[in-house]
DNA sequence: GAAAAAAAAGGACATATGTCCTTTTTCCCA
DNA sequence: TGGGAAAAAGGACATATGTCCTTTTTTTTC
């Protein structure tokens, strides 16, 4: 993760975020503009973080990595993400790690100066919990689909709610695959094994592979695999 | 969940616990106390909150059900436990059905007070701030616990989860296990399952069974399979 | 204390998912 | 544009777990 030293640059992306509305000009100005390539970490379980991330433009991810090797993804955050707020607040060592899946733009805060100029400040703690409750209602209910439904209806959810944001094509019923590993990784499976279900799903004609793509032939079986429950 | 109106009773339980930290004395005063007896409910999914308990006294257990008629035990809680904190913060429905496990005593505060005089108030913000922060910690815990390990390990994990707070008997090596089933709940896996798990580890002599309760014979080999896990 | 009721244990079989390979397809660059 | 590398698909088999019963043990009640 590189610094990048351009002011208007942090300038107009911070105007063009929530930032000014809870941090002052002064605070503003002291935030430092980083630049992340793909496959770049912010952070990696076990750290101690020093600093408030705010990620402004980009996409991350958020995995953990267990003792016995495996890893399991939890969520892919949009902007305007935060990390470092649970670690803020419960001051213990990073236990997720954050790798940037595109070139992102972060500016960063040190823990210090939030501690001295906004330990006591609202509109501050608001937000950030915002974040954090929003983070635990997103893995409470992810938590509970992992557990309780098999991969089928998983993959289903997971699509819904990628193309229902996937506002960008008309069809919106085809869904770029570039990483079908990646999405196995995220609902806490093998590629083996969403393949295989991705098999079932063609063989009932309820999508269809194509080159680099799937495309969803039967939206209404996949809602009702999916039974109401939506990755958010 | 029926009121007391004993106000003797409130004062002494609410100055034995940390909310004279956080409300002033006015606050305290409008609380009021509810006794629970064990099986009811404080909330069920899909409630529309109107109030903040906080649980002074007993022990309740959060789970979920899901469409498909299943039901996941999220967790225990013990005092000072606090239920509606994220309902507050993010105005939503009640998500997760909350059950007493014991006889417990309660106190509530309606959220308008809150909103009105602890909107702005950072001790408040920072308490629950603290509490919401570390129920994501616990859950994304045992998320990748659920997810990545089989029943044998998470129900090491959730030996020594147990026996460590047991500290009441000098031989903590024993387990009363008037609920297997519940404890099959907690782990997210069937009762069924569960026992043949027991049965496994009995075979290697790792655990006794005996009459209503399990004995921990071999507790290196249960902290091996826990693999520094617990469920916290 | 014995019969009935409730809880626990376990047998048999089905399904979901993982692991390890091999085959097929796609992609990329000399 | 052809060949090789990388990615995707899939075959075979093992394991984890679920479901449905039946048997055994414990508890309760009269």
């Amino acid at each position: 993760m590189k610094e990048l030293h351009d002011r208007t640059l942090l300038h107009t992306l911070v105007q063009n975020s929530p930032l000014p509305t809870i941090f002052d000009d002064a605070t503003l100005h002291e935030m430092r503009l980083y630049q992340a390539e793909k496959g770049d970490l912010l952070c990696s379980k076990g750290d101690q973080l020093h600093y408030m991330y705010f990620i402004l433009k980009g996409k991350i991810k958020i995995f953990t990595t267990l003792p016995n090797g495996k890893s399991l993804l939890l969520r892919f955050n949009n902007p305007l993400a935060i990390i470092g707020d649970v670690e803020y607040v419960t001051q213990c060592e990073v236990r997720n790690t954050v790798e940037f899946v595109h070139r992102s733009l972060v500016v960063s805060l040190p823990f210090k100066l939030l501690q001295e100029r906004y330990q006591n400040h609202p509109p501050f703690l608001q937000f950030i919990l915002q974040k954090i409750s929003h983070k635990l209602h997103t893995s409470s209910n992810s938590t509970s689909l992992n557990l309780l439904y098999p991969v089928e209806n998983r993959f289903a959810s997971y699509l819904l709610s990628t193309l229902s944001t996937d506002t960008g094509s008309p069809s919106s019923e085809e869904l770029k695959t570039a990483k079908l590993t990646e999405v196995a990784e995220l609902l806490g499976t093998s590629y083996r094994h969403l393949n295989r279900v991705i098999r079932n799903l063609c063989a009932a004609s309820v999508i269809e592979r194509k080159k680099s793509a799937l495309i969803i032939k039967d939206r209404e079986k996949i809602s009702e695999l999916a039974s109401g429950n939506i990755y958010e």
